[in-house]
DNA sequence: AATGAATGAGGATTCATTCAT
DNA sequence: GATGAATGAATCCTCATTCAT
């Protein structure tokens, strides 16, 4: 989901990238077990109960070699925010490109595909918006961020053609602002696949119905 | 904003109500400068900072007489939340009503109103999310939900006639949920007002294009 | 019962009798008022729970005017004590005098009766004693128990005729402190009256024979 | 001392083992001077001021390592009461089976003993029994009682041959609760050994005319 | 590299006692 | 005399992080 980053009056100065490059394979295995771990402690323990202990357990190490790869429980929280966010965008860029469907069946497909997606990762997501405040404003979020953002855009530039640049721009924050925000609030209650789909449904038709509202009123020299 | 209450891992028991009944204006005064400082503190040092010790020096007082008007931390929390819902649907329920307006313009009041109020809370709001895990399923939280959804769902029912029951209250959930969740990511970015009432107006003609097209197609005895 | 009492390594100084005689009857209904809902405090929600606090409000006065009474919750406690034991030896005496019975009937009697007597104030008790650490060694316990101790032995006088006076006084203290330790004991337990009659008659019974084992010892020059 | 368990009003669920075993043995080393400590800081302080805080300090460690090793105070109160009740009961457990003296010297021996190691140990139970509220009715307590009970009763058997079952056994539970009561009073008076020892026998002196009374009364078809 | 024992600051909450009204 | 609000030291316990082995 589309996180948009926010001020915060302290920002912690601490790196919180991975401290070191795990260049040996083993090291790339123990870095995924670790995060593996995390996202089941936090899932199953709450952010409250995630402690570095339980993770370092739960991963079947010690303490200390987490430490090893994380430079603080910060960091190990920022990278399994990041992959999670990663995994869900590289589907929605994917179907956004997919030429075989008209632009405006796309994003009706990348409001499905996000609402499921959401869903699926709904417990964690809710524990680490619990830890969240924590690293909302690292530059690697804001830069992540920055990234998919463009993306979309690309995007909206195709289902709003003959529309200016800025407005292509905003109507785009617009709609995947309220698509992420939406998403977020209503999988986090834990509802049933099928109810999660209407909700996905019934928000794809209200963007689509205001994306074709913007067309009609656009310049027009569309043919 | 509307909340959407979600399930969380463990649920206190306890009564998170205020302790005391404020009976002599001495006491009001006591609760209100301790509910104030503890705004400020969550503002300034953030959820995670945010201890009893800390409002209470900022408040002037001794912890003690914090917990002589507050069961707990938690009852603290879940009445600065309360007041602050109270504030914003207090204004909303009033315009959803002022019948000199035609319903898809109040509706647009709604929504432009709705944001800047969230902007203003923006900073208490974000420190309050924060340590929102705590009571967010609080049976007080989940009563003034369902009394606010209630009042909404009358509005719409105004906003969209001959439109099945059913189909009126889904509409009202989408729209919403949009628009608290929508409102909320926005003003959290602290941009100007100018910025915001963009934002809003963009909501506003999304949700009311969205209303419109489900009106053109209820069974239309509206001619 | 008859307590004995024991050398602590740090003994309070401060005094814990009464701060002020209750001159006038109002205040001596609020002190006994005030034992009252002290000792209802106590039996319900045990030694943890106790606090002066909670008499007050049982008790249906303020903190302060408890203060008025007593110089701490340390003296309040005391005097709760110091009331059971008299209440509970002026029985046991009246028995011991009793010369309708003979002598050994008299022990017997006073045992069933102090079994029974432990056994009602069981729960007090038990919830004393967990606060017990702070008085035990008060001058005013002391000088009670010395004097409940001489009585007594003024009683094993009769029972031990023609048994030298020291041979007297041990065994007096050897029966009577078994007889107050088991009672304490067993009462505890919450057992029903017909078992508690049980073992008060079986300790009557090892009483009565060992007393009559020392008296077939004694020079017997009695008649 | 045999002790009585009794009900209590709040009881905690939480388990009172140890956290860990002490695998290593520098981990054995640091349980037991942390019991050591906290044996003297209850001791010289009284279970008032017998803290978490305290006892870490008294053993020279934080109060983390602490809990490294004992879940909760009170587990290291009850860890302490347990080693205290094992040491006794395994001497006395011991006598009672040396088949080189004669029951009733056996049971002589045994108030003996016990009164004397009772003595030893007066002042850390003194405080124990202070703290004792705490967890007199773990199951692990529960279930030690049962088993040194049924020890006893095995012994008093042999001691009351020819008297029946249920007898035997109320006489057993009749002499130990005495035995245990009456030591534990008089111990923690702080007397001279020659004195404890006088109370002793004059004790086991009761206990075996008492018995010899029950067997004269018993069936007797001994020879 | 890995371990995991040790640290100790930090946090929520209670309660005996005082004292201004 | 009575009140009860205010105080704040004291308590138990957690957990991120370090570092000797």
């Amino acid at each position: 989901m589309l996180r948009i980053p926010r001020p915060v009056t302290k920002v912690k100065q601490s790196p919180i990238t991975a401290r070191k490059a795990p260049a040996q394979a083993r090291s790339r295995r123990l870095v995924s077990d670790i995060l593996e771990a995390a996202a089941r402690v936090l899932a199953r323990e709450g952010s409250r109960r995630f402690t570095t202990e339980r993770v370092a357990e739960e991963a079947g190490v010690s303490v200390g070699s987490l430490y090893q790869y994380f430079a603080s429980k910060e960091a190990l929280l920022f990278r399994l925010q990041t992959d999670e966010w990663q995994d869900t965008w590289a589907i929605l860029d994917e179907i956004s490109r997919d030429t075989r469907l008209v632009p405006l069946e796309r994003l009706r497909k990348v409001v499905i595909v996000f609402f499921r997606s959401e869903q699926q990762e709904a417990a964690l997501r809710v524990a680490l918006d619990d830890s969240g405040a924590l690293f909302r404003d690292a530059p690697e979020a804001r830069a992540f961020t920055a990234l998919t953002r463009q993306r979309m855009r690309d995007f909206f530039k195709e289902l709003l053609p003959g529309v200016p640049a800025d407005k292509q721009e905003f109507a785009a924050d617009v709609v995947l602002t309220a698509m992420a925000a939406t998403a977020e609030k209503v999988t986090v209650q834990g509802l049933d696949r099928r109810t999660v789909d209407a909700w996905a449904k019934a928000n794809a038709e209200m963007y689509c119905t205001y994306l074709e509202a913007l067309l009609r009123l656009a310049p027009s020299r569309r043919r």
